[in-house]
RNA sequence: GGGCGGAUAGCUCAGCUGGUUAGAGCACUUCGUUUACACCGAAGGGGUCGGGGGUUCAAGUCCCUCUCUGCCCACCA
């Protein structure tokens, strides 16, 4: 059997055909949990919508990180009992996918404009079933259990139909409305964008101050401004209207420069008196802040941009220049009729394309928007009354913050690419909201009284507006479907921080609105994944790795573990290679567990239980009293891990949990239980190997169960070649973690002397450079664990490399002359090794240890002398202490007991 | 300007509601090819938990403050 199995684990030949195998068995399906009997019927159904990653874009390590998260957490579930659903997809992207496409045409030297509408949307769509191969190859590739069959697309016809059912049903409530107001513009993109798509930079720039002259006076008012070519557009000049300069100007008239328009200056208090001049011009028509004073005032908005942002035949001879041209004209000609004050450097925050890059120009426009307020209250209190909970809790500050300042979302975009607003216009303009062009003919017909030519909206939706319905549309709504009354509203939504508001937010505020339920009960948030020199990984930093590549290098779950060990919920995470590296070793480490198992289980029989429940079969434990030491010490630690298991879980700690499995399965597991196994397992006792190699199929089966969601592959595959396992339940995936149990603290306690001494041993012979290869003759006595010593005789020699016949232990040991003595807590350790001794050495050895045990002794003691400790603390800490301190006080008499004998 | 994090071993980071002598991986030193594994094993070195105050019987953990650093939000033109 063992001959069979490679020397390390190869995960190229397992990965990809368990992962297929899984998918076609139907395993990820919550049908077939239901079908083989797997479901605890206590426990509700546990569904994770996907955040749909962007068709046309390539996974990176960030979109990784997801994908490990949500299938943990998806497996675990499923091996609690949990119905799981976890619905995959992928996002349409406005924006990033028709900027790509358009690219592509650009390079071989078309447009879109040139092929049209239709034909556009047709090469967009080809596109997208090229991407999206690719992703999907690339999350399949990653083990994910999702269910692929219930996969969805943003622009599927039932998706579709929720958007515009939703728009519909919105805009009869006037929550959604048209009209033209100052919106962020995107030359480059030629359309409109939402404020979370405008990223802010500070860049160095100019603040230019000059005259604004009074129309029936030689006075002037000095302005300040980065942007003196928007003079064109201005429409009023603010001062304060308690300034002593200024204030008294208000309502009076001045001139724009290089116009000579009359223009009112108006009093208003968000004048702040000590920047720039203390005054301010108004263009409503390109600035945010400028729109509301304008307002405030009944100011009226010049547009002086075209949609390329360059000036428009407004600006007169000035027309057709560029924002940076028309800066440098406009104000040489303004110094021209002496206007100009003064320049000075200037740190600027401008605004930026987050898609394109280049500066963003406010500019009226019309454009959809909806309306925010009260949807956002209505999302701040399922929060605040712990409807939804949101995991890290740090972020809900910021996510109140922001639905407590929310504006209005513009949800049209000048795009091709996406769902079309569904609205239709008669000749004079009336507007029909309907469900399809049909729909609106008839409205139309009651309308107009006869049948009318319409045209419907030329603008899509914003793309975050149909992944804000994702939680409900997946699964069908608007009809009522099956899923959407199992599966609604979702357990856990699992994505980045940095999305909060894009897309969690208002998903949180259309749910409610919507369906009139949290379209789910708890908010998880990761955090970025930065590259190895910190940088926040991305595709346009040009640092973004792709999974695929860590995978055939170290095998998916080696990747897998790496993303869900040493994380946080919330903090962001440096990816270094050597952790691949680990990790694949781990993976190789546990492999090797298993062929050990197998070469020793070869000619033993592995009985499995007989448990209520299929799901939880395992290798069945040897009688209670033919355990060893060992044994129980092992399977006292694997019920820690079960306790701590699902507390963990429970708690959102993943890393955590991972970490506690990697140390248990690697350095106890194997480092101890199988080196200490050894004994048992090539003795002649036929009765104590078999046990001795059923307590290790046990911990092992029961260890790959609780490593799988972290691992699934490498788990399933010694699932599959562990004799009997399979033909019970057919993969890891669907078997039970155990219910905690209680835990054998004594032989915790133990072991625990036992591997003291072990490693007291194993440090002197170092120390003394003793070689590897001899065998030591040992005494061990001690006053209290006497019968542990001589019960654990086999083990100590086979871990401590001892004599076999040579050495004594508990009762029968005797001190001999001219030994060292090491001391582990009340356990003597006589080697007679005249050879190496130097009595003053060990004098000095040993009264250094006394002087340590008794400065800890001493702390202690100090702590149960005062009363404020023994009568303040907790009972177990001041019982711990006082344990603590006979312990040391033992061991300090008896070390200098021993002292006291040593000659000289 | 407001808000939220981070600062723990040479590096990257864990450390949950305060309670043993603060941990891991990598790196480093020494030793070891013992038939699960050299993608290995054993033994070690290395930290006054950013500085300073405070609360407490007890602080890496809670509070205040300072320094450095990252991010988010914001109408100083």
């Amino acid at each position: 059997m063992s001959t069979e199995l490679s020397r390390t684990y190869d995960p190229k030949s397992y990965e990809e055909k368990l992962g297929a195998w899984w998918e076609e068995q139907g395993f990820f399906k919550p049908e077939t949990q239901a079908e083989m009997g797997q479901l605890d019927p206590d426990k509700p159904p546990f569904v994770i919508p996907m955040p749909p990653p962007n068709v046309t874009g390539m996974l990176h390590l960030g979109h990784a990180i997801m994908d490990a998260i949500e299938d943990f957490l998806a497996r675990a579930k499923r091996q609690q009992g949990h119905e799981v659903l976890w619905v995959p997809g992928t996002d349409h992207a406005g924006i990033a996918t028709q900027s790509i496409v358009e690219q592509f045409l650009e390079e071989s030297g078309s447009s879109r404009q040139a092929i049209g509408r239709s034909a556009f949307e047709r090469e967009v769509w080809s596109w997208k079933e090229e991407y999206h191969g690719r992703i999907s190859g690339q999350q399949r590739r990653l083990g994910i259990s999702c269910d692929w069959e219930r996969e969805r697309f943003t622009l599927d016809p039932n998706l579709s139909r929720a958007v515009r059912t939703s728009f519909v049903r919105l805009f009869e409530e006037g929550l959604i409305y048209r009209g033209d107001y100052l919106v962020n513009w995107s030359p480059k993109l030629q359309t409109a964008v939402s404020d979370l798509e405008v990223e802010y930079e500070e860049r160095e720039g100019t603040l230019y101050t000059f005259k604004y002259r009074l129309q029936d006076s030689e006075e002037y008012i000095p302005v300040a401004t980065t942007r003196p070519e928007t003079v064109l557009g201005d429409t009023g000049l603010a001062v304060h209207p308690e300034d002593k300069r200024y204030g008294g100007y208000a309502g009076r008239q001045v001139l724009v420069p290089l116009q000579d328009r009359a223009i009112p200056v108006v009093a208003d208090d968000s004048v702040d008196l000590d920047f720039g001049t203390g005054a301010f011009k108004i263009t409503p028509g390109h600035d945010h802040t400028d729109y509301e004073v304008g307002q405030r005032h009944g100011l009226p908005q010049i547009s002086i941009f075209d949609k390329n942002a360059n000036l428009n035949e407004t600006a007169g001879e000035f027309a057709g220049l560029s924002r940076e041209e028309g800066r440098a004209r406009i104000w040489a000609a303004m110094a021209a009729q002496d206007l100009t004050i003064k320049e000075e450097p200037h740190s600027v925050r401008v605004p930026l394309s987050q898609r394109s890059g280049e500066i963003i120009e406010p500019m009226i426009s019309t454009q959809w928007f909806v309306r925010m307020k009260d949807m956002a209250q209505e999302a701040r209190t399922v929060v605040e009354t712990g409807q939804i909970e949101i995991v890290p809790s740090s972020f809900v500050k910021v996510y109140f913050h922001w639905l407590d300042n929310i504006r209005d979302w513009c949800i049209s975009r000048q795009l091709w690419w996406g769902h079309r607003i569904p609205v239709w216009y008669g000749p004079d303009g009336q507007m029909f909201c309907a469900m399809d062009e049909d729909a609106a003919q008839d409205q139309a017909r009651l309308h107009y009284g006869t049948q009318t030519q319409l045209a419907q909206d030329e603008d899509v939706l914003d793309t975050w507006y149909s992944s804000g319905l994702w939680p409900f549309s997946i699964l069908g709504w608007p009809e009522q479907t099956k899923d959407f009354a199992k599966y609604y509203p979702a357990s856990v939504l699992e994505t980045g921080y940095d999305i909060l508001f894009f897309w969690v937010a208002r998903m949180i505020m259309l749910g409610l609105k919507l369906t009139g339920q949290v379209p789910f009960r708890v908010v998880y948030l990761h955090g970025l994944v930065r590259a190895e020199d910190g940088r926040k990984m991305s595709k346009s930093e040009g640092n973004a790795v792709d999974p695929l590549d860590i995978v055939s290098e170290y095998g998916a779950d080696a990747l897998r573990l790496a993303l869900l060990t040493g994380i946080s919920p919330g903090n962001d995470l440096t990816v270094q290679s050597s952790r691949f590296e680990n990790n694949r070793n781990f993976a190789n480490k546990i492999w090797n567990a298993f062929r050990f198992l197998m070469a020793h289980a070869e000619n033993l029989k592995l009985p499995l239980s007989q448990p209520d429940n299929d799901f939880l079969t395992s290798y069945e434990l040897p009688a209670a009293n033919h355990l060893t030491l060992v044994d129980r010490w092992i399977l006292a630690r694997l019920a820690e891990i079960t306790q701590e298991a699902e507390k963990l879980l429970d708690a959102w700690q993943i890393g955590e949990l991972g970490k506690s499995l990697y140390d248990f399965i690697w350095h106890e597991l194997c480092d101890w239980f199988v080196e200490a196994a050894k004994v048992g397992l090539r003795g002649a006792d036929a009765d104590r190997s078999q046990a001795t190699a059923q307590v290790l199929a046990h911990v092992l089966c029961q260890s790959l169960r609780y490593l799988h969601p972290y691992m699934p592959f490498l788990t399933e595959a010694i699932w599959q070649e562990l004799p009997g396992l399979k033909t019970v339940i057919p993969t890891v995936m669907l078997s039970r973690w155990s219910a905690p149990v209680d835990v054998d603290t004594q032989a915790l306690r133990d072991f625990n002397l036992i591997q003291k001494i072990v490693r007291a041993i194993r440090n002197l012979r170092s120390e003394y450079k003793i070689d590897p290869g001899l065998r030591l003759k040992v005494q061990m006595s001690s006053w209290t664990r006497s019968e542990l010593l001589a019960a654990n005789g086999d083990l100590l020699t086979a871990l401590a490399r001892l004599d076999s016949t040579g050495c004594q232990f508990g009762q029968e040991a005797k001190k001999t002359d001219q030994c060292i003595t090491l001391n582990v807590e009340d356990v003597a350790i006589y080697f007679p090794w005249a050879g190496i001794l130097d009595m003053e050495a060990e004098k000095e050895r040993m009264q250094s240890q006394v002087n340590d045990l008794r400065r800890q002794y001493e702390r202690t003691q100090a702590l149960l002398i005062n009363t404020a400790f023994t009568s303040k603390a907790p009972a177990h800490v001041v019982v711990r202490e006082r344990e603590k301190a006979s312990k040391l006080e033992l061991e300090v008499q008896q070390i200098e007991q021993r002292l006291r004998e040593l000659p000289g």
